[in-house]
RNA sequence: UCCUCGGUAGCUCAGUGGCAGAGCAAUCGGCUGUUAACCGAUCGGUCGUUGGUUCGAAUCCAACCCGGGGAGCCA
């Protein structure tokens, strides 16, 4: 088999590609086929004096997304989209596609999500799933050459790990089972057997969460050490997302041109550090002046911008009575975009007061909102790793600092406002503390029996990290949805197809 | 659960009290270099549902259903 991806090393010969067909134009004796075939789309040009009659025929027949097989010759063509063309020389159908349901034009979300199944065929849905899967090839390639083990956890477990998040529940043979909301109880004992461990799978939360950032089942990809502690577990997570970034940047550098990613934005972490901090200094970034003005400069932005856009809507929309046809329409797409983007303004008029009060009204000790998060990131090209958190609103399995009221976990929030990518800590390894920690948070003890086993059998000093995929393959893409992520989401109220 | 925006042709939308509309798709015809091709014609409706106000409701009111965005919670 030969793909479209592989055009360059056949130009000049005679092919057969095996595909569908991803738009169709005709003109009288002429007929233009974009080919998809999985590996990519190449425009095939049937004319009707150089192919036989029933080829002419299959080709005229064509729909969107109908299968076939084309035999031609490949031709180094600049008009052409990928920079190839195929000169037909014979059409076989497999299938003529009827009423494919998504044309090449504009279509809603709600439409998009009910034909997932197709959508997926689409260019952008292409290139995201090919995102998708580079990243996850760079993680196992960046733990595997660091002699760590990839080992999996359980999807049924008996008792909710940190107790606070709303779980699945399952029938199990007349006993309540839950679906694993995080791996890493487990992947702490498997650190004990094989020093360096990650596990990479399914994870699922049950909240009640409608935004742009959750699903109720995503991928986690969750190392853990034996002998790190915060500063180790740092570095880790950072040459990790360093070595990420940087391989998709040299590997999918087309499909991040389809998606239209601003990769200026992802190159500053290739070479820079990132940004570390501890809470108190992010509260105090939160509180300070710098930032209430920076909002207030994005205020006074944004108010220029709707001005501009609206003067420009006025000199279009003049232009538009006599204008030709073609430029009516450019007008028209125009339109539609500057009502969109005044729609976005007006919810930032809305928003942007309410943000600069929580962030000068943030009260150490809270955990950070949304907005803080976007506030805070604003400020940085580079992802920023938080620690030292209060520990009251951390997990019970955060070990402390001396003073006892911090916990060493650290969260990496993404540029960009894609926020929380990696959540982790340093775990805490006496058996006393976190017996204590189980009573004061009153968790049901004999369910942690195992756990506690860990620290009474040869316990040492580890951390781990958990790293949300879709929300890392949304930010690397520039997606502003996680359901684009994944090929088919389940969020609240989505489950099918 | 709460806040907020929306539901009109297969799709994307316009229509804010007085004849149900456009573009695309589909169907037919034209066109030898198209790039979301273009040009002409045809077809296409339970205006989310139920009830109310009115001479008259897609439009106003109420309840409910469905969806988008957000809060809480989190990766």
């Amino acid at each position: 088999m030969i793909y479209i991806n592989q055009l360059a090393n056949h130009v000049d010969t005679e092919i057969t590609l095996k595909g569908w067909v991803y738009n169709y134009r005709s003109s009288g004796s002429l007929v233009f086929i974009e080919l998809r075939d999985g590996t990519g789309i190449t425009q095939c040009v049937v004319a009707k004096d150089e192919v036989s009659e029933d080829a002419w025929e299959a080709a005229t027949s064509l729909k969107q997304e109908s299968s076939l097989e084309i035999t031609g010759k490949v031709k180094a063509d600049e008009r052409s989209v990928g920079g190839h063309e195929m000169h037909v020389s014979d059409v076989k159908v497999f299938q003529i596609a009827e009423d494919y349901p998504i044309t090449p034009k504009e279509h809603g979300v709600e439409f998009l999500m009910n034909n997932r199944h197709l959508w997926l065929r689409s260019q952008r849905q292409w290139a995201a799933m090919r995102v998708r899967n580079e990243i996850i090839f760079a993680i196992h390639t960046f733990f595997q050459n660091r002699n760590f083990v990839q080992m999996d956890s359980p999807i049924f477990t008996g008792n909710a790990a940190e107790g606070s998040t709303t779980l699945f529940e399952t029938d199990y043979f007349d006993e309540k089972a839950y679906l694993a909301q995080t791996g890493q109880l487990y992947g702490e004992a498997l650190a004990m057997a094989h020093g360096l461990i990650y596990t990479f799978g399914p994870t699922f939360r049950a909240e009640k969460s409608k935004t742009r950032r959750h699903l109720t089942e995503f991928w986690m990809m969750e190392p853990e050490m034996a002998f790190y502690d915060l500063k180790m577990n740092m570095d880790l997570a950072e040459d990790m997302i360093r070595f990420i970034v940087k391989t998709v940047l040299e590997k999918r550098a087309k499909e991040l041109e389809i998606l239209e990613r601003d990769i200026t934005k992802l190159q500053p972490l290739v070479e820079k550090p990132f940004v570390r901090m501890k809470y108190t200094e992010a509260v105090d970034i939160l509180k300070s002046n710098e930032t209430a003005q920076l909002l207030d400069d994005m205020l006074a932005s944004r108010k220029e911008e709707e001005k501009a856009l609206k003067e420009e809507r006025e000199v279009i929309k003049k232009e538009h009575g006599s204008a030709k046809k073609w430029r009516k329409k450019q007008i028209e797409a125009r339109q539609v975009e500057i009502a969109q983007r005044l729609d976005q303004i007006e919810e930032d008029y809305r928003n942007i007061p309410k943000w600069k009060e929580s962030a000068q009204n943030f009260e150490w000790g809270n955990d950070f909102g949304g907005s803080d998060e976007t506030v805070l990131m604003m400020q940085y090209d580079v992802p920023v790793i938080v620690t030292h958190w209060p520990a009251e609103i951390k997990a019970f399995y955060m070990k402390r600092d001396e003073t006892d009221k911090l916990a060493l976990g650290m969260d990496v929030l993404a540029p960009e406002g894609y926020g929380e990518i990696i959540g982790g800590s340093q775990r805490e390894d006496s058996l006393e503390v976190l017996e204590e920690r189980i009573a004061e948070e009153e968790l049901d003890k004999e369910v942690f029996e195992w756990y506690l086993d860990l620290r009474r059998f040869g316990t040492v000093p580890h951390a781990g990290f958990g790293l949300g995929l879709e929300r890392t393959v949304a930010w690397i893409s520039g997606l502003s949805h996680v359901r684009e992520t994944i090929p088919f989401p389940r969020m609240m109220g989505r489950l099918k197809p």
